[in-house]
This record gives C-alpha cells, structure tokens and sequence, in this order.
DNA sequence: TTGTATGCGTTATCAG
DNA sequence: CTGATAACGCATACAA
C-alpha cells in the first residue's frame, strides 16, 4: 500500500508564488521575469538562465486567470457536446473527435474545456464563453437553427462547428455526407440489391439530412423509385438502430444505408436475431468506421470518416478565428471514402457472378 | 436554409461591457451592482430592481476571470479522465459518470471542465489546477501511485478521486468493489459452478485489484483452489474481454466473473462465435450494468452500481473540500447490487433441479 | 444602505 | 536590455 510517496506534507512544497516574488529572489523586476516566461521579447541570457533556476526551483507556474485578464487571451478553448439523448458521449465518434481535439490543441499550448451541453444548462456555456475564460467554442452537431448558434454568433464570440451550418457567418468543417451517403447506397444497388432501405439519423442533424439526401439521390442515379416505408428515422444509437431494423423488417429490405455504425450494430443484432443472413438476405453498409465495425460478424461495410483529423481542422480553424476575428467564415471539407468489408455481400455477389457465369 | 435569424449583425448587440458602465448607467457605484450582481449584500430594494432592469437591458455579463481574480474562486471544477486505452471514454461508464457530475455541478452553479489527460499532457491539468481557472478537481481512475496523485496532494490542490486511493489524506467516493465481486462471484458458485473463472480490469485499476480479490474470496468462501489459469487481466474494453474469453476457454470455465460489462459483452461475442451456449455451457455475471447490459443475448446478470449518483457524490466531497481545505479526507461508499438475469443461469439452474428432482 | 479605495497577478506601454 | 507604471474587471474591507 501507500504507493504514494509521503513527502512534502505541508507548507514547505506549496506551488510558489507570484511573479513579484520570483522578481525579488532572482534580483529583478517584474517584467523582465514576465519576459523570460513568454520569452518573446529580448532578456540578456545570463538574467534569462537566472530567472529560470529561480522559477525552476521554486516550481513557480503563472496564475492562468491573472495573465487572462492582462492579456485578454485565456489559451483555453471550449468544445460543447450535446447531451440530447442520455449516452451520446458514449458513441465512438465522440471519443475520436474528442481525442483528435485535445491533442490538436495541445500542441498549440491551448486547454480544452469540455462542456456537455444539457439544454437545461447551455445558459452556462455561453455565460463562460461570453466573458473570460474561454477564448472561442468548437461546437459539435449542431442543429439547424439552434438557439445557442445564435446566440453565439450574436455574441460575436469565435466559434466553429463540426458538421454544416447553414449561415454565412459560421465557419465549420466537415466531410460530404451527402456524396459519402450517395456513394454507400450506390455500391448496394451496384451490387444488385433492389429493395435498398436506409435507417436514417435524427432528421434535426444536418449530417442525417445531408446522408438522407445521398441515399435518395443514389436510388435517383439508378432509376429508383423513393418508397416511404424503406426509410426510418433513429438517433445514432445501437437501440435506435436496432429498432429502426425492426420496423424496416416488415418491408423485407436486402439492402439497408446505416447512418452510422453504431446503428449499424443495432440493426445487425436485430437482423441476426430474425434469423436472417447478412449479407445474404440482407446487406449493410454504415457510416464512421467507428473500431468496432471491423469486429462485428460479418465485418461491416462503411463509409470511413477521419474523426481525428475533423477535430484537429475544427481546433486550426478556431485558432485562425480568434487570431483574426474579422476573417471571412470558411468551410473545410475533409475525405471520406468506402471502406469496403463483408457486410455489403461484395465478395458473396462476386461468387455469385462466379457461378451464374458456370452454370 | 437559413433557420438562424439575421438579426444583430453589428456592434448594436455585443455583448455588453463592465460593471462600471453598468454602475453608470444606473446611477449607482461599483460596488453597488456588485453587490446586486452577487446579491447576498444588503440593497434597497429599489436600486436593486433599477439596476437588475439595466443589466437585463444590456445583456451584461459579469467577467468570469476578472471574478475569479478578485475572489480568489473560479466556480469551475476540474474532471480528468485518463486516455490510457485509444477509447476509453467510450465506456459508458464515464458518460453516465460524467452525466452524474454535470447534473450535479450545474445545480451548484459549477462549470466543468473537462481533461482527458493523455498522459503526455498531464501538465496542461496541473498547470490549470494550480493556479486559477479551477477551483479543485475530480479524477476519475486514477492508478496506484500515480504521479499525477502525487503532484495534486503535495501542490495542495482541493481533489477528491472517483475510486479508492491508498492514502489518508485523499478523499474518495466509491462502491464495494470486494464486496460486490465476492457477491457475484458467489452467485455463480452458489449456482453450481465450480470452474469459475474471471476477467478481471487492467491490474494498475484499484478497482480491477479489488474486484479480483473478491473473487478469490467468493472461492475460498466455497472451498475452493484459486487457479491462475482461470483469470485473465482485460483493460475494459470489449475487445479485451474478447480475447481474455478467448485465453479462458482453453481452460473450459464454466462460468466466468467479468469485471466490466464492456468486457463482458466481448466475452459473449466470443463464446457464441465458439458455438458455446450461455448459459448452459458457461454462465456469465458482468460488472456495471450499462444499459447495453439489458439488451445482449442473453440479458446480462451484473452488478449494478449507481454511476451518476457516484459523479454526484463526488462533486459534492469536492465542493465541501474547496469550502473547508482543512477538514480531514472523507470517504463515501455508495451500494450496490446484483441484478440477475438470464445470463448467469439462474432460471435455467432451477429448471435443472426441477428435472433432477422428478427423475 | 451606499460609496471609496485597494488589491488580485499579469501583461503591456513607455521611459531610461 | 531593463524597470516603473498603468491597465484588465471585479470583490471587499472600510468609511460614510
């Protein structure tokens, strides 16, 4: 036990002081130390090297809010998650997305402050980064005409979203889910699947909108008729996907567009447990390439998105934004491309071929 | 399109300005809205309503830094999550988690500020928690000995663990670990297995630690051999709890403690593409209940610990700690229970002795 | 009940 | 290259 070590009990290894203090140890004033700490401006090297044993030795770290309130920039940015339904956080997407924020913005010297966005407790959000603390906002999953999107473009706070915002104002990155959604429903339809359904995401997400909109134009593309009853609405959940399965089930589909992945594995439990055969009877092709979707039975085919990479460009553009906040909104386009595995029946359809052409 | 209103392009609705104006406007001092803005200092009612109308008309809000500055109190808490695994925070654990915390510091009037503390980047959490911006912090799994532990008590930062620590001077919420793994545990034993294996956390976990000395206990308690064929160390994720199954099967356990749901349900993905039953062929008791636990097949018999209410408790050990530093390390111990379902065998062991007791 | 004065720890401007 | 000195926006003891 006690793996912690028991040293510096008390008042002996507090986290030294202030500026003023190290000024005095070191023999100089205040602002040649606040000099050598932001090492712009010009210090002779032997004060430098001096000022830095003392700061070393008493563990000296700047007071981060005194220097905000200097210095108008608080190196802190915010990123607001909404909490709609009660695990988003737990989706995959998440933690990437996430992950590719943090280390974005590390290696440019900046904190993250995550927010999740209950509706009940937006007020907070904008009361942070409204004044102080929060240098600009990354907002994920926005929908269309939110209210907080308002109020922070009114508030003329720097922000970008993840995902599309229609309004010039607002800069975002994101992939073309709509080309993405075209180009997955088509490689069913392709593969000669005709009874193509799609399980769709909250129609609110302009991501579900614009993936919709693929789906239907790739049935457009080969001369389809769009029927209702193949289409369902869930809200990225596994259970959502698997209920949304469901309901699709009724209408014998043998092809369906998953949303996402996570859906995606909803919809594959429920197929599995109808007894159906995937991708015999029914084919599959998601959306994210979440870990997860490699590892399912059959592996799932689906639209590989770079989540990291979309976190790092939101964290780039957000630091352009509050370096020049009169730029022009810009948008970023990331590629996403088809990642196909077994799901889809690819490899089933060429044996088919195979023995159609024998026989 | 364009959901989002065009109003307020201009200066005309920036957010407005300084207590000072604030205080001109309303024909007041300072300190007067101050006291209005905090409004625990006595002030005629009339000034009050006055100056309340004019904050209300200009949109003011209070400089969170310059507060902070002032006060001494950011009103914001720290969270760390570590990243260790790519997805950790894709366990559903730390979304109910962190739900619990949210919920409970907004009903504080706290801001969380959420770290996901690659280890790389840990010295961006202590350079926060040191000076300003928070106030104290929650950290979540936090290892044995960790420096990060040892960097927050010899600072003299106000935190309090999500997780038992081996030292008298943190304070910590938690369940019974021992007690819960030894309960469930016991239950398979007591249903008639006697090759009960277990796939225990990652071992640096002091919840892993104790889960896997509660089972030990439930098998001595039952008389039998610990054997260290039968346990494996995952790291909390489903693939983990896959390839420990995978490990365990060579050794036919026919009932298996999995410290984790997460891990659990990869445990089950394992065994049925071993065409085993569960059941029949090996029952399983899981760790958690997540909500997925509910809908695997079949249904996961778990211990079921209250995730949120944890987050809540920690807060509040935390609020009371950065309100009083002197007071001593407390500790909470929050239940848990057992919840059966059919993955554990429990309905199917009494068919059994139905069976057994008419032949 | 209200106003005045001072300080919180930095940064930044301006002399030297 | 270095040192005073004035902000930054608010809270708060103290005086009125």
């Amino acid at each position: 036990m006690g793996a912690i070590p028991q040293g510096g009990s008390g008042e002996g290894s507090e986290v030294a002081g202030t500026l003023e203090e190290i000024a005095r140890l070191s023999g100089v004033s205040r602002s040649t130390v606040s000099r050598v700490i932001n090492n712009n401006a010009r210090v002779s090297p032997t004060t430098r090297e001096r000022v830095l044993e003392i700061i070393r030795r008493e563990g000296y770290r700047p007071n981060l809010t005194a220097r905000q309130l200097a210095s108008g920039r608080a190196n802190v940015l915010g990123v607001v998650i909404p909490l709609g339904s009660p695990d988003v956080l737990s989706d995959p997407y998440f933690s990437k997305l996430l992950h590719g924020i943090a280390v974005e913005a590390d290696s440019h010297d900046q904190h993250v402050m995550l927010s999740l966005a209950e509706p009940s407790f937006r007020h907070r959000i904008d009361e942070v980064a409204g004044q102080g603390i929060i240098d600009g906002v990354i907002v994920s999953a926005a929908q269309e005409g939110d209210p907080f999107l308002v109020r922070l473009i009114e508030a003329g706070i720097a922000f970008i979203s993840v995902g599309r915002v229609d309004d010039e104002r607002v800069s975002y990155v994101d992939i073309d889910n709509v080309g993405s959604a075209r180009q997955a429903t088509g490689h069913l339809l392709r593969l000669g699947r005709r009874r193509v359904a799609t399980i769709a995401g909250p129609l609110y997400a302009t991501a579900s909108i614009d993936r919709l909109r693929g789906y239907r134009e790739a049935l457009d593309q080969y001369g389809l008729q769009f029927d209702n009853d193949l289409v369902v609405a869930g809200d990225f959940t596994e259970a959502g996907g698997r209920a949304g399965m469901r309901r699709l089930l009724e209408h014998r589909p043998d092809g369906v567009f998953v949303a996402s992945d996570r859906m995606a594995a909803g919809a594959l439990n429920e197929l599995r447990a109808s007894g159906l055969q995937i991708p015999d009877d029914v084919a599959l092709v998601g959306f994210d390439d979440i870990p997860l979707s490699r590892e399912m039975e059959p592996p799932l085919t689906t639209v590989r998105q770079q989540i990291e990479t979309l976190g790092a460009a939101a964290v780039n553009l957000l630091l352009d934004l509050i370096h020049d906040p009169t730029a022009s909104a810009s948008r970023v386009i990331l590629p996403s491309e088809l990642v196909v595995r077994a799901s889809c029946g690819a490899h089933l359809n060429q044996e088919r071929k195979a023995i159609d052409a024998t026989t």
